[in-house]
DNA sequence: GGGTGCAACTATAGCGATTTAGTAAAACGG
DNA sequence: CCGTTTTACTAAATCGCTATAGTTGCACCC
């Protein structure tokens, strides 16, 4: 068996005939060795294969060298989703390169979530976390200024300024955007079928489709729990009403293609009679049939932006300003029409 | 600022009034304190929240309590596929309760893969990983065996018993499955829309399908890089030939949907001109019209069993006996039927 | 020429756990 | 009741690295 030891800043020392610590500056690019022997001590930790052992250097108390995600949903309703594999690909595109990995893990609430939050910081196991779904009075945002532990909230919360810090993504306007196309298309009576009420961004969305009552807009709000079963009875149920809404809108691409699966069984073609659309887009629901209008989001380079936003963050902790996420766009595809 | 200064078993001896070692004892069931200071320490420990430093423990030597999880696909195709967080899911779900993280990278190449794996272990920064999609001569597979880093290899290779342990899928099997399923329904010219050639599966699946030859079955392969692009394409094609094909296999769902809909684009019933089924399950694949012929995998129980046989393997690294997954199952659903 | 400054190091003290060796007191045994 | 074992601890070394306080040796300068 390869014994395969390990090779220690010690070890590197020996050989240069330099001290522990002089290597340790060397390989910092700190001042306190000549450049030549700098570059001797580099060329021999390159030659020998040497790598920083993480846990010594979490130990002594600089970094970690890790960035934490905790995901709140339910194992069944990741896997469908693409959204999460998206920003988790986007995450690792900045992490690339720098020595830094990412820890994932799954919760079940919002209290195993802060929980997760206070081992981390308390192991000192992470550097800075990414934090998604933000809700009204979210307990996570406190728990994490208390610990003053770095991290990145996604969305859009009530919070005043300051710790943590935010990438604003405008879910007023993203309904706005999504609502107003349908109303303008000429739809009266709107349905969406959406994710727990308790998520900042259901709220906001249901506050803009109320908004357009004023313009004759009859909307209508479903509350599920984002699971494709959910979307199909609710969609079952529309549909069978005497008084159909024109369009219905899914929180996620999912749901939307759990439903139109429901529209074309009850025989209600869309974009016909029916016009439906996604809150979420993913690669399938340009590749379905018809395939489903949708808000597209740029949750690639969200996770890239946060990602890199966090280690700035964890680079220095009272720079703090927050910033504006790339407006998601409407993708007009198959599903949406003129209503009869 | 809350300054929420870290907890250390140092702490707990002074409250406890003993010696740093006496609480180690305590706090991991080992012998050496009596029962009545054991309970004082544990007392003391839960109420002033302590936990343990993930990266001193780490560093004496013991485990580091991660488990890696190197993925190498692009990120694009990363969040088309279920199959990833499934199984990521899954492993979570053994992970959960247990005081171990899972960290995830993505890699764009195998020998990166391999670079990877080295660092982590010099790092010491996981006790121990999961390997997807093995190759024929896995370059991979002797340098694990190299560093003795524990590792569960999901899938079928050719290397001898031993580390890696590995647990068995019959891609065999399963291609016999679904083939000879399309097979008995009277397909006699069946295309595989297959991943790239150097995955052990897609080989064996290929070999499957030839050995239908006798039969009386004509095959064919297109190898592409899992995109759905790629599969547009390779529909495309198929269905612009005078002699089409009968049936069309995809290597997974996202391919098959996007076969699903050239068909669609081109006029070709599914499945009364034509059938798809795919290698690949997931929830979109049951609700798209019509839904897809799948092999589904228990992905997620797979995840939880690769996650247990790892732990089990990193607690005792010698006793090794590789396993059998679970044998997929064919389910068959719209997409599929009786040829012309 | 002796004080001052600086560059280039070394020595050493942690970080928070584990672990081994050592020690005092209690229990045991004949 | 004395020698031996066991119990219940403490003291100290250790993991690999960082960081701070010295310690040289050499140039500089009035």
């Amino acid at each position: 068996m390869n014994k395969a030891k390990r090779v220690t800043i010690t070890d590197i020392a020996r050989l240069a005939g330099v001290s522990p610590g002089a290597v340790s500056f060397a390989l910092n690019g700190r001042p306190g060795v000549s450049a030549q022997t700098r570059q001797r001590i580099l060329d021999i930790a390159e030659e020998s294969q040497w790598l920083p052992n993480s846990a010594a250097r979490a130990l002594v108390g600089s970094h970690a060298g890790v960035i934490g995600f905790a995901v709140n949903r339910s194992a069944g309703t990741l896997g469908a989703e693409a959204f999460f594999t998206d920003l988790i690909a986007g995450v690792q595109s900045a992490l690339a390169g720098k020595r830094i990995a990412m820890q994932m893990v799954l919760v079940s609430s919002v209290e195993e979530e802060v929980a997760t939050y206070r081992r981390w910081h308390s192991a000192k196991q992470v550097d800075g976390v990414i934090v998604i779904d933000p809700r009204d009075d979210d307990p996570r945002l406190p728990v994490l200024r208390d610990l003053a532990l770095p991290a990145v909230v996604l969305g859009s919360h009530a919070s005043p300024e300051g710790h943590p810090a935010t990438i604003w993504l405008d879910d007023s306007q993203v309904a706005h955007s999504l609502f107003d196309y349908l109303g303008a298309l000429g739809h009266r009576s709107i349905a969406y079928v959406a994710g727990p009420a308790e998520f900042q961004h259901t709220r906001l969305r249901t506050e803009v489709l109320a908004g357009l009552g004023e313009r004759g807009v009859r909307g209508e709000v479903i509350a599920t729990d984002f699971s494709p079963a959910a979307a199909s009875t609710a969609m079952r149920r529309l549909l069978s009403r005497l008084e159909r809404p024109t369009a219905v809108v899914f929180d996620n691409d999912v749901m939307a293609i759990a439903g139109l699966r429901v529209a074309q069984e009850m025989g209600v073609p869309v974009p016909k009679d029916l016009s439906v659309a996604s809150f979420d887009d993913s690669v399938v629901a340009g590749l379905v049939h018809p395939s489903i209008t949708c808000i597209t989001r740029d949750t690639f380079g969200l996770g890239a932006e946060a990602a890199k936003f966090l280690l700035e963050q964890i680079d220095a902790p009272d720079v703090l300003a927050d910033r504006i996420g790339a407006m998601p766009q409407l993708t007009v595809r198959e599903s949406t029409a003129v209503p009869r």
